[in-house]
DNA sequence: CATGTATAATTGGTCGTGCCAAAGGAAAGC
DNA sequence: GCTTTCCTTTGGCACGACCAATTATACATG
């Protein structure tokens, strides 16, 4: 009899007992957790099997491990979402016309609020992010402007959640810039950002809102050229052969 | 010399390469991966080590693995950030004031545009949301009917990262869910959803997004009783002994 | 005493092997 | 043709061993 009820995978449920530890207090941001010998024998798994769970819970950024040194709880998880993100784009459940979607709605409404309440300290942020981006003189250095402008715009919010979702969009980004790069994108995207910084100076929400939509609607317009789709079959590294070590 | 530059983590590397090969059309969602002591072997490194790689990806849900049977890439990647946002919240980054915030932003719009362009099959949706609401006995029911009323709102934007932040949400409410099940919250949540459906139907997209706005603005300034911080640690489960078997 | 150095212990990283159980497929029997 | 039985494949897990980086300790040196 004994139904085993074996759901199998030890992962799992390690994770649910991180889960359960770190929400019981007993795990805290930033503090050492016990060597793996030993918390493998409290969890009454092997060590094999701990080491697949700490890996999942590292590559995620909830942990951090450094040998002969130990096991840390991150004290900030804000790159939670980074590998997951990556394999979400190349997975192709995003389309770039959909991510552009989404930032207008997002980012439109933080653009109206940035012109409420922006500080100071924001304002200098997209200042600096026009200048960057008005000196750069690489496409990568042009994107990276370009991103620390809507970055400043993200962190006027104040709203972690925003902050999140900058993350999301910054990798998104990144991994498919091949597609953004196009030759005649370096002038528009500066005319508007000067555009919505002087709406966000002058506090005048809704002209910020608005030039942000147009701005995106605008960037979205440029990546519809077809030639997207080969831009990543012929890259590097498709290796399936041995890891360079 | 012969600089090693061993940035150590193998899995890492492991993961790197999995991109690639995805990215290459190597790897095709849906499709089968080749068994894992073959796949070790092409890789160049031990099984237990490609098992980490594997167990990291099968957690974020980009590949579901079956004994006897093998290795398969997921055709549908939408929880690939499931258990990321379960530590996320988890480790306090995420504040339910800033949750609600951030969802003011995205679903006041949505709310907009649905009103726009809400199909035959989008308002049944929401019909059928408001129904189980009005039958749901229980928090369960009545939490879940809420959010399926939400999610509905979401669905209709046809916007696939729109639908990934409606899946963030929906774990974030699950996990703080004792918050937000306040006593009184039974009524207001219900006729809000009645007037946004209705201007829905309208086609009224101001109206929409202003009864959106004003549900989440309701719905935030309820779980703001102080009794929150105790709620999650009495819970069961904290168990750092063995795993169940 | 202070300081640098060699040594040992700790800890994560990787590899290898062996065995189990679940699933699939092939062969035998009805 | 269908079912049953057996074997192969495949993932899941457990031990064990060794390596390399780090830290801590003891020791020698000035």
């Amino acid at each position: 009899m004994r139904r085993r009820e074996t759901t199998g995978d030890i992962t799992a449920k390690l994770l649910a007992s991180f889960k359960s530890l770190i929400s019981a207090g007993t795990f805290v941001p930033g503090c050492k957790l016990p060597p793996e010998r030993e918390l493998a024998r409290q969890f009454g798994v092997n060590r094999s099997s701990l080491r697949q769970a700490l890996k999942v819970l590292q590559l995620m950024g909830v942990l951090s491990q450094r040998v002969g040194d130990g096991t840390y709880l991150s004290a900030d998880a804000a790159n939670v979402l980074r590998e997951p993100i990556d394999f979400l784009i190349l997975m192709g459940d995003i389309s770039d016309e959909e991510l552009f979607d989404a930032r207008m709605i997002v980012e439109s409404e933080l653009a109206s609020r940035a012109a409420e309440r922006a500080t100071m300290h924001d304002m200098k942020a997209l200042r600096r992010a026009i200048e960057d981006m008005e000196a750069s003189r690489s496409d990568q250095a042009r994107i990276e402007a370009d991103l620390a402008f809507h970055e400043a715009i993200f962190q006027a919010s104040g709203n972690r959640v925003c902050r999140l979702i900058f993350t999301v969009i910054h990798r998104a980004i990144l991994l498919s810039m091949s597609k953004i790069v196009t030759r005649a994108a370096v002038k528009q995207p500066l005319s508007y950002h000067q555009a919505i910084y002087q709406a966000i100076h002058d506090r005048n929400p809704s002209e910020a809102r608005r030039q942000m939509t147009e701005h995106l609607l605008d960037a979205k317009s440029m990546l519809a050229s077809p030639r997207a789709a080969q831009s990543r079959a012929g890259r590097s590294g498709i290796r399936i052969g041995p890891i360079s070590r």
